[in-house]
DNA sequence: AAGCTTTTCAACCGCCGTTCC
DNA sequence: CGGAACGGCGGTTGAAAAGCT
């Protein structure tokens, strides 16, 4: 049974809002804050369906909201992201606090997508295991493609036991974590790639990026700092990498780490395939 | 200047997982 | 426990703006 759309009432406005509405929306919302938003249309007499209330305040009216041009350190942070994540916008926005998940996919189908087709020739010549694919899978797919591998074998090698010198970090997980400085405390060659750690990845490379990442002379790194609250890379917690709770057994850290963060990422993703599918388990 | 095409992005749609009753 | 409702998410659409001829 097909469950009818929630806004197929007579009376339920669609379209774009008008400034009375977003204004009837956020006295609301001031007054009683977000949530509760099957509440929110009765309450405020907005002739709305309650998702689009909602959708309203989370894209739009939503304070702290960064609109304009994405400065070249977001866009190779959502680049990046999205290579792990995939597209799986609302975790990836959970690291751009400034931005909405809605935001960055359209700015990824509008702008990057295009930009990575572009590059696609070089970017695609190489498959994980070193030979040519075809460029319309695109790397970042084929990356899904060896999380998924790597889940599948990971199921399989649970009873692995780490070695007694395996230095790896138990965080509350129970996997390894990175340490204060961002590297890596561990030389084992496996490091679980977890949503913790690529906070702190993804910190590092906020506070390093800030100083000497300014390519955009337009747009400055400091807007991150505008409003100082939220700004920072707020772990909020992400669905882990790999969902489903998979905590990845893939690369060396400093190798995984340069391939995330470097700037130039062509040479890194070939080195991070192969060596994706170099830990066979 | 006018008409056509392309790009952008706010908003909608439908599915899914969670919560409530 | 099961069904309904809700909230959240990703994909898609379409109107407006921008660019091009």
């Amino acid at each position: 049974m097909v469950r009818p759309p929630c806004c197929d009432k007579e009376g339920v406005k669609k379209g774009p809002w008008t400034p009375e509405e977003d204004i009837t929306l956020v006295s609301y919302i001031q007054e009683h804050g977000p949530g509760n938003w099957r509440a929110v249309p009765a309450l405020t007499g907005l002739q709305r369906c309650s998702k689009s209330c909602r959708l309203r305040w989370t894209n739009y009216l939503r304070p702290g909201i960064k609109r304009g041009n994405f400065t070249n350190h977001e866009e190779k942070l959502i680049i990046h992201l999205q290579a792990l994540l995939g597209n799986r916008w609302a975790a990836i926005a959970s690291y751009l606090p400034e931005r909405t998940d809605n935001d960055i996919k359209n700015y990824w189908n509008t702008h990057l997508k295009k930009k990575l087709r572009k590059d696609g020739p070089e970017d695609c010549q190489l498959g994980p295991t070193g030979q040519r694919s075809t460029c319309k899978g695109q790397w970042e797919k084929r990356l899904q493609t060896d999380i998924n591998l790597a889940k599948q074998a990971l199921s399989e090698a649970l009873s692995f036991d780490p070695k007694p010198n395996d230095k790896l970090v138990p965080n509350s997980t129970g996997t390894s974590s990175i340490g204060e400085n961002g590297s890596t405390t561990q030389s084992s060659p496996f490091y679980a790639l977890t949503t913790d750690n690529i906070s702190k990845l993804l910190e590092q490379w906020n506070k390093g990026s800030t100083s000497n990442s300014g390519s955009s002379s337009t747009e400055t790194e400091t807007e991150t700092s505008g409003s100082g609250s939220n700004c920072a890379m707020s772990p909020q917690p992400i669905d882990s990498v790999v969902g489903l709770g998979l905590n990845f057994c893939g690369p060396e850290l400093s190798m995984f780490e340069s391939w995330l963060l470097d700037e130039s990422t062509d040479q890194d993703q070939g080195q991070f395939y192969d060596m994706s599918l170099d830990f066979d388990l």
